[in-house]
DNA sequence: TGCAGAATAGAACGAACGTTCGTTTTATTA
DNA sequence: TAATAAAACGAACGTTCGTTCTATTCTGCA
């Protein structure tokens, strides 16, 4: 069981008595699909830029057709985060857990977590798009946001707990600070690379986080 | 001539032959008090979500009557930008001016922007939901938010090598780096508080700042 | 092979959007 | 006060949106 798993998926027949597809082998792989070609489309223009018509253009689909595999667009856009969450824990957490305990692991998702931004800074990230959209709009597709960034920031802190329990980290670190100037130096990362352009960006990442650790080896 | 500001407003009868208003004493207030509010919609829910049919409703004017001031939504998106920057020169750059050069005019560039940033926690910033909304999307939008944060972070470069020159930072400070770390502090302090609803991120901002600059003290 | 049930299509809905236009009201100035 | 220009209105346009409903096509099992 992965340390960032969130909720299985809630059974679709709890959702009042609308028409919905029954999952069947054929229905799977085609929601499957959907969510996949939403996901592509919400990185790049947002969870609320996301829009059923276009995303049935693209899949050459009806608009009802998309329709019925989610019964709302809030349903839709929970998806794609928990896809979104998915891949996330694919690409960036679970290799990282092949590293050693401590700083090596530590690096090891710093990296991953760069090579990420890296390809985002181009395509877009809906937990930064997604945090703007739902800062103070309630209902589950924020709950889905919060629920996901939790998790990676509590994993990500963990991470930087145990480096300082293996003495990778001087005893007195502040795990807590550490992981939120860590988050920071992504947020801004990605801010200057792909809204202001700026081709140094990733270097400074980078630097940030070499002064950050130096300030907290022993 | 403040170090902040921008290219005064276009004259209005460039733009093609709309039908447009001709600027006069009772027009322009109008305008203002339609900026003004606007800036109050665009803050909470982005440049985006501005309608002219809400901000209408709230004016209590017609669709009509509000959107001849502007002769497109756009044109009153940029507005609404403007009106922003020019608050947050009055608001965080200015005042600051008057501390002596170095670290002193550091410090009060940092304590303005920090409780100008307080009150967005509350009440949402432009300057970021519009980053996000317009990363790639072109257009004179974007080039206004551009144009404001490129000034602004430019003036805060101007502010760190200044505290370098006066020999209150370490000579071989970089002050790019510095201007960087700054930024990445405010954006997840925004983010940590306005979005995860965390209570100490105001705390955590303020402990970065100091982080950083004890790496800077000679 | 036929039939139930699931998947998809297609048409239509009401609401909201930015924008246009002709008209009327209000403000400015001669 | 009369003449003129600007501001504001109200109705309508063409789109797009999410959603609903009914009808059709497909698919897997008996």
């Amino acid at each position: 069981m992965p340390a960032l798993s969130i909720v299985k998926n809630t059974a679709p027949e709890d959702v009042a008595f609308k028409r919905r597809p029954k999952n069947s082998v054929k229905g799977q792989q085609t929601k499957a699909a959907i969510v996949d070609a939403a996901l592509g489309l919400a990185t790049h223009i947002g969870l609320e830029g996301l829009s059923i018509g276009v995303l049935a253009e693209r899949m050459q689909m009806s608009k009802s057709g998309v329709f019925a595999h989610f019964g709302s667009r809030e349903e839709l856009q929970v998806s794609v985060v928990r896809e979104y969450h998915a891949r996330f824990e694919d690409e960036v957490f679970q290799p990282a857990m092949r590293a050693p305990r401590g700083l090596p692991r530590l690096r090891a998702l710093f990296n991953n977590w760069m090579e990420r931004t890296a390809i985002e800074i181009d395509q877009g990230c809906i937990y930064i798009s997604g945090a703007i959209e739902f800062e103070d709009r309630e209902g589950p597709v924020r709950e889905a946001l919060v629920t996901s960034m939790t998790l990676w920031l509590t994993a990500l802190n963990r991470a930087v707990v145990q480096a300082l329990e293996t003495g990778d980290l001087r005893p007195d670190t502040d795990a807590s600070q550490v992981t939120f100037e860590m988050h920071g130096l992504i947020l801004t990362l990605h801010y200057q690379a792909r809204f202001m352009r700026s081709a140094d960006a990733m270097t400074r990442g980078r630097t940030s986080f070499e002064h950050l650790l130096a300030r907290c080896l022993p």
